[in-house]
RNA sequence: AGGGGAUUGGUGUAAUGGUAGCACGACUGACUCUGACUCAGUUAGUCUAGGUUCGAAUCCUAGAUCCCCUGCCA
């Protein structure tokens, strides 16, 4: 067996193959998973746990995975979530069993089926139609104590055919009947006090168009698309706990009087799955209820979907997220039924892990100070500029080198040069020295002021022998001359001037709307800062005019000391047609780790 | 209230009657041409009260706390 814990899922399945539940004994390759989202809207961070979990388990075991679309309600459904979701899947990386998005799965695919087993039910007297409107069923669904009521309850199964007939066929107003499962009224478990089974509903289905008048409840099509498909282990989460006798339920009364061998009047048995419950993923700092998000859209609060800062895939993918890294927060939160909250650090940790060893790096500066080497002239003319040699990843040598342009003024992080510096600040002050990331070392020996008395130019020294940011070779007694910062830096002359935006959690508290009811009230005002006029070195606008859109794997980069960056789908828009700008639109991803700004929040 | 679940360091997760372990975080330190990365060390836990047992996170009893359920949504 495995040295990695096995989550409780997995020993169940192990148990299940040991046993011969589902084929032979040993016979991995039996176990089918499945996704089964309702396209009613986008997907988020949350159903990437469940994506990675339902394919992790098929492909661990060798069996099969399916994405299927559990379409049975036409009012909430449109083609559009369709696309996106299985857009979603895709790049998250889970492969449907089914090739280059055929073998895609929808529930209405299987409505002749569940009508045909529901009539059976019906003949079986296990069901009938109720002439009960929805008001007038909610008011008889009793108490905890008194049971439910309905005077339909023992209709002849004769006449409940011809209603589900006429119901199938369009003959009845919206609300006027429902299929009802004969199961108990006084059940303590509400949804077993007689659960609808299908309601009248017309109006047109993405996939199915007005071939129905009636669609099934998800308690009464979810087993039997399971059923169909052969799925051994159908996962959802832990509100459904209770529906799971109900799923038993239906799937039994179908096999009710049916045998293994199909003798007898009703033939063969079904296929029973077993449903499986798990905690659903909650992190903090962000919703992700599908109301509030869609609330979110809607009200403008974010840009849309897609909006970096939604914890949507889309918003995630956008942001720079990588599948990798996705797949990583699912598999380290684990599997359990205890609702446990996942810190947004773990994800943006996973992030980082991910991005560190893959992302090149590149100089850029946000908040550009400008720095001149007032002694440039001295080894050659001031209009000298020198080619540094970088590594594009400290990581992995295969990322190989690129050379960055060097000058006399250069752009430096305005946080990098403090007047007045506290102590433990290692980068530049007036009598300082620190190295230029690959270049050279330089002293500040004076500044240049504005009107208003700031800061507005820091004026160095050079050493060429220090060049490509090497140390200085030992004076002549021997001492070594040290430096403790180096900074990042960009030759003004040579920078592309770019909108770089920075995004900070949507969300001021850990659960938003907890404390107030309504989670606007928690919203962070500063979740977005847009900075125009970053400087970024040559190298990132290199394919801009050539390539609109950049291909994935180089859309995303380190700036050295800054954080993981990506280019925003803003900057491909503009690149669209003959634009002659240079403008990049970057989003940042997350920070990198800062113990200097920690150490200094803590001052 | 009735029904269904859950509870192990700050967080997440193992241990399935036999040494409470791992990861993340935090804290120390080392290393470093990114205050990143990496490495080393430290930190801290079985919801409570009884019981069974040589031995309990695990089994029993009682309690506490939290989550879900009374849609013709999924």
């Amino acid at each position: 067996m495995s040295e990695t814990p096995r989550n409780f899922i997995q020993q169940i399945i192990d148990a299940d193959i040991a046993s011969g539940k589902w084929g032979a004994p040993g016979d991995r390759s039996v176990v089918r998973t499945r996704f089964p989202p309702e396209p009613n809207g986008y997907l988020h961070i949350g159903h990437a746990k469940s994506i990675n979990l339902n394919f992790g388990l098929a492909k661990e075991f060798g069996g099969k995975f399916y994405l299927r679309f559990d379409d049975t309600n036409p009012a909430k459904e449109e083609q559009e979530y369709v696309d996106s979701i299985t857009h979603d899947v895709r790049w998250l990386g889970a492969d449907w069993e089914g090739e280059h998005g055929a073998g895609l799965r929808y529930a209405s695919n299987y409505f002749q089926q569940m009508y045909d087993w529901a009539e059976e039910l019906v003949n079986k007297g296990l069901a009938y139609v109720c002439d009960l409107s929805p008001d007038e069923v909610s008011a008889r669904r009793g108490t905890t104590t008194a049971p439910a009521t309905s005077p339909f309850r023992d209709r002849a199964p004769d006449e409940s055919l011809r209603l589900l007939r006429e119901m199938r066929d369009g003959r009845h107003p919206e609300g006027s009947h429902s299929l009802r499962a004969k199961i108990d009224l006084a059940s303590p478990n509400f949804n077993l006090r007689d659960p609808v089974m299908y309601r009248i509903v017309h109006a047109a289905h993405h996939n199915t168009g007005t071939a129905w008048h009636i669609y099934p409840m998800y308690d009464w099509a979810h087993g039997l698309e399971d059923s169909i498909e052969g799925v051994t282990h159908s996962i959802c989460t832990l509100e459904f706990e209770d529906h799971r006798p109900l799923y038993d339920w239906f799937i039994d009364a179908i096999n009710q009087g049916r045998t293994d061998d199909g003798s007898g009047p009703w033939g063969k048995k079904i296929h029973h799955p077993q449903q499986i419950e798990f905690a659903k993923f909650r992190p903090n700092y962000t919703v992700l209820s599908k109301r509030n998000l869609i609330r979110m859209v809607k009200d403008g609060i974010v840009r849309g979907w897609d909006d970096p800062r939604m914890p949507s895939i889309a918003g995630l993918r956008r942001r720079g997220y990588t599948p990798e890294a996705l797949r990583d927060v699912a598999l380290g939160v684990g599997t359990t039924k205890y609702e446990s909250v996942i810190d947004l650090s773990r994800i943006e940790n996973a992030l980082r892990d991910d991005l560190n060893k893959r992302a090149p790096r590149r100089l850029a500066v946000l908040r550009p100070l400008k720095l001149t080497i007032t002694n440039w002239h001295e080894h050659g003319d001031d209009a000298r500029t020198e080619q540094m040699t970088l590594v594009n990843n400290p990581e992995d040598p295969a990322y190989g080198e690129r050379s960055v342009p060097f000058s006399k003024h250069l752009f430096i992080e305005r946080d990098d040069f403090m007047l007045d510096p506290p102590k433990k600040f290692f980068r530049l002050a007036p009598g300082a020295e620190v190295r230029l990331r690959g270049a050279y070392w330089v002293r500040c020996h004076d500044v240049v002021r504005d009107a208003e008395g700031n800061v507005s130019e820091v004026l160095c020294t050079y050493d060429p022998q220090t060049r490509g940011g090497s140390d200085p070779p030992p004076a002549p007694d021997g001492t070594k001359r040290k430096v403790k910062g180096t900074l990042h830096w960009v030759s003004a002359p040579h920078a592309i001037a770019t909108e770089v935006r920075l995004f900070e959690r949507l969300f001021s508290v850990e659960s938003p709307g907890e404390a107030t009811g309504n989670f606007v009230d928690d919203l962070n005002p500063d979740s977005l800062e847009v900075l125009t006029g970053c400087m970024l070195e040559p190298a990132l606008a290199q394919r801009t005019h050539d390539e609109p859109a950049w291909p994935d794997e180089i859309r995303r980069f380190q700036f050295e000391r800054l954080g993981y960056f990506c280019v925003d789908k803003d900057a491909d828009a503009r690149f669209g047609g003959s634009s002659s700008g240079n403008t990049l639109v970057l989003n940042r991803s997350v920070t990198l780790k800062d113990s200097f700004a920690k150490d200094v929040q803590k001052a």
